[in-house]
RNA sequence: CGGGAUGUAGCGCAGCCUGGUAGCGCACUUGACUGGGGGUCAAGGGGUCCCGAGUUCGAAUCUCGGCAUCCCGACCA
């Protein structure tokens, strides 16, 4: 293909509002184009690589017998509100209404759509399982849409959804689709890392998210560095810690002991937490913190206090599934503070007539503090097991941290990382099939809701999720398997023909060898412009056709990631691009073993 | 939701304080030279200065009100 006639502008500057280095890079090389906030034109470059991806996902998914079809964008208020969703999916779910004022919405994602489809046509145990998949333009209303093609308001999904007759044969479909995205990823030459994650407020289920490692990523994710345990923040088990003072001998509950008038920071509180044993007061590990929340089950709403370590930070999902709620928040603050009668900073958990659940690592700890429940002051000597009679009990509700000791193994600690979800694996029982009647016939005639499971990618986020890993000062790298064209032919004849005529030569002959070539035919253009955007693009392969070489009989190969430069004479050079495609490709897939 | 910025050619920016015919670099067009890391020269095309109201003889510039975009924060119970 020849660049003089396609439509690949770049630029020299990214856009001021350009905030991560996937946005500014793509569009420098004029792969995107932003059209609102959160919604973007992918020109030819970029959609030769979403194209490229895509091709990946379905003979991958293909291969294990899923079939694919195309739902529509826009859908009915009607299957919406079977599911329960046209309530509760709140603003992110764009509504829109048509001529004769029927609603509709834009599609976030496609349960119920797909389960309409599959209660329609399945209806015996003998069509099941059936695994069904689309690539579609989803859109979600995001408050803040950034990081360009990493949270975009409209963007490109792959979603599959699988039915099963039986919980059994539910999982089996769930670990054939992680096998089915480790081969997806390991494909793309990216590092990646599956990850256990929180599975929300459905009881007794599992998901996996795949997370491109990456240091712009959104999601905190822990790994231990002795056994396979790897998991999102949001779900990772803390240890219990021992409590560090446990040799202090156990001290009565003192009432106000100590007194903080306006110091509301919990820092400043406990540095100032003096007395004749502490003239420079406690440590953060010494003293507690409190806090009340709120929570939503069905019709149901009840409060609850949570009492953790001060240098510790609460977990929400671990909190909510405790507490068996659906939902979960922060009692409002004013209403809070009218309870307890006291300013936030000196709220504590004793006395307060609720159900009080402290975290594990508070077990057995004694001569801790609390917040007093007046302004200005808190207790000293607390012991929870000892001083709080609506105590609920010991739980994990913290956040882990990086350099905890693993849970699963007990040998290894956890080691942080930043990634990008690109992908999720979701085990969803019978979220959808019961409500909306999703149901077939077992061998016995019985009328059964189907098992579920659901299977997201993230086209267009894997693609600038491959760059946030793959670029240099001079631009993008792509790895083999996306890259929108393998090699880029770099014509430098200066208006001469016979220059000219032998890049011409080597982009036929490799592409009838079955490579994607972009020749750089543009005319009138001094080397160094060439180069400089050969480097911006970043094909894997360039290839420089000039006067120089020629002259010696020779073109000239550069491999784009390690800069390394070689000569093959034109007859060869088929030849070598196979080689460098092979050799390629194997180092892509040993990057994502890594 | 709170705070801070920014909006001028396709992109990056200056001009605004101190009101008086809208500028620079890149990109684009034409020509000449050049020809292995964004080359040189010359001549060009391209603007609702975010929108609206106001002040003024006159507003990109001053005032008020919107809108959009980006950043930061959302602690403390």
């Amino acid at each position: 293909m020849i660049q003089s006639t396609l439509l690949i502008t770049t630029y020299r500057e990214a856009p001021r509002d350009a905030d991560t280095v996937s946005q500014q890079l793509m569009l420098r090389a004029g792969m995107i184009q932003k059209v609102a906030a959160g919604i973007y034109d992918y020109l030819p470059l970029a959609l030769r690589a979403i194209r490229k991806f895509e091709r990946i996902v379905r003979e991958e998914l293909d291969r294990d017998g899923c079939q694919e079809l195309l739902m529509p964008i826009v859908q009915p208020k009607e299957l919406w509100e079977e599911s329960g969703r046209w309530q509760f999916y709140g603003k992110e779910l764009l509504r829109l209404h048509d001529r004769k004022d029927a609603e509709f919405c834009l599609g976030p994602t496609h349960e119920e759509v797909v389960t309409d489809v599959v209660r329609r046509h399945v209806k015996s145990y003998k069509q099941l399982p059936m695994n069904l998949y689309q690539i579609q333009t989803k859109f979600r209303d995001e408050i803040r849409p950034r990081f360009g093609l990493m949270r975009g308001r409209e963007f490109l999904m792959k979603d599959g959804y699988s039915f099963h007759a039986t919980n059994e044969d539910a999982d089996r479909g769930y670990w054939q689709m992680f096998e089915a995205y480790s081969r997806i990823f390991r494909r793309l030459g990216v590092h990646f890392r599956p990850v256990e994650a929180d599975s929300g407020a459905i009881g007794g289920s599992f998901t996996h998210e795949f997370h491109v490692l990456a240091g712009s990523g959104e999601d905190a994710i822990l790994s231990c560095d002795a056994c396979e345990y790897t998991s999102n923040v949001e779900k990772t088990a803390a240890p219990k810690l021992p409590y560090p003072y446990a040799d202090e001998p156990v001290l009565p509950l003192q009432r106000e002991h100590f007194q903080t008038p306006g110091i509301v920071a919990t820092e400043a509180q406990v540095r100032a937490f003096r007395d004749a044993d502490h003239p420079d007061g406690l440590p953060l590990d010494h003293a507690t913190k409190c806090y009340v929340y709120r929570a939503t089950r069905g019709d149901r709403t009840w409060d609850a206090v949570v009492v953790l370590r001060a240098d510790h930070e609460p977990n929400p999902a671990k909190i909510r599934a405790v507490l068996e709620a659906d939902g979960l928040d922060l009692m409002p603050i004013e209403e809070a503070e009218r309870m307890a009668g006291a300013r936030s900073g000196f709220i504590g958990p004793i006395g307060l007539d609720l159900p009080i659940y402290v975290d594990a690592s508070l077990e057995g700890a004694h001569n801790l503090t609390c917040g007093g429940n007046r302004d200005g002051a808190h207790h000293f000597g607390f012991k929870p097991d000892r001083d709080l009679p609506t105590l609920a009990g010991f739980f994990d509700l913290r956040l882990a941290r990086e350099g905890d000791a693993c849970v699963r193994c007990g040998v290894g600690t956890y080691q942080a990382f930043r990634g990008i979800e690109v992908g999720q694996v979701f085990k969803l029982g019978t979220k959808y099939s019961k409500p909306m009647a999703c149901v077939f016939l077992d061998e016995a005639g019985q009328e059964q809701p189907m098992i579920m499971g659901c299977y997201g990618i993230g086209i267009t986020r894997t693609i600038a999720a491959v760059l946030e890993q793959n670029y240099d000062e001079d631009g993008i790298i792509w790895p083999w398997a996306v890259a929108p064209f393998h090699v880029h032919v770099l014509s430098l004849d200066g208006g001469k023909a016979d220059i000219a005529d032998a890049a011409a030569e080597a982009e036929r002959a490799l592409e009838a060898a079955g490579f994607d070539v972009l020749r750089d035919d543009r005319p009138g253009l001094s080397p160094g412009v060439k180069f400089k955007d050969a480097d911006l693009l970043g094909m894997p392969l360039r290839v420089v056709v000039g006067a120089k070489g020629l002259k010696d009989g020779v073109v000239e190969l550069r491999d784009r990631r390690t800069k390394y430069v070689w000569k093959e004479p034109p007859s060869e050079l088929v030849a070598a691009v196979r080689a460098f495609a092979e050799k390629a490709s194997r180092e892509d897939a040993k990057i994502a073993k890594d």
